[in-house]
DNA sequence: CTCATTCATAACTGCGTGGTTATGAATGAG
DNA sequence: CTCATTCATAACCACGCAGTTATGAATGAG
């Protein structure tokens, strides 16, 4: 019998969408490597204009792959690559059942009678 | 300096893009857990059309998450979880780079002028 | 106080996409 | 041979979304 799938967690379906984008991803990797920085300097190394880049971050944001630290008139923005964890726990689940899969009995049965 | 930022392969893009959309994880998810299994018996598990399962196959099985294996008027798909590899490297290289990020020292110097 | 900068939001647009139904090709069953 | 089943594709629709420009609020600089 097979197991229970998973409860689809919303938090799980956020991080996903969040990074679906490449843009998201791209602005993601920046603060990774470069630390805080503020949507002006963000804004220059993207191809994007400026209001584009303050509505990826707030989709990071509610998947709460990044904090907002806002300094005067500047925000700052920094990543929290520890909040990946979702996504890493899904791919290890999938490889696992699926590893799993790979050596059961009745699956080698099922592809017998093709 | 900052690291050079990584090529954004097409390849990771399509396995993120596949991953993005619920009832294509779905569908993944089952042929991990179930092994190999036709599109009709997918069909009924989900809870969208036949046409609508077909479609997401097909882009699963572009990001080479999917295979399929035609045998008589069925057709058998099985999952690839070792193709979840790109997202794994990446987000690897996400939590290195954070990391390294966190300890290293001119990190220390930004934050103290604001 | 005045002016420039920074950012978020609103309003709009075009396109991609996830869903549907309809259809047809391929194939097994009887 | 005929009929039912399985699947993929086409055609269509509605919605979401990534992008734009315009605007305004907040704040620092002079």
């Amino acid at each position: 019998m097979p197991a229970d799938a998973p409860p689809a967690s919303p938090a799980r379906d956020q991080v996903f969408r969040a990074l679906a984008d490449g843009s998201r991803r791209a602005l993601f990797e920046r603060l990774c490597r470069e630390g805080e920085l503020t949507v002006a300097r963000l804004t220059d190394g993207a191809g994007i204009s400026q209001p584009a880049v303050s509505r990826h971050l707030a989709v990071l944001k509610e998947g709460g792959l990044v904090e907002a630290r806002p300094a005067g008139r500047a925000t700052f923005y920094r990543a929290r690559a520890d909040r990946l964890a979702p996504l890493d726990d899904w791919t290890r689940e999938m490889r696992a059942t699926w590893h799993a899969r790979l050596h059961a009995l009745d699956d080698v049965l099922r592809r017998m009678d093709n």
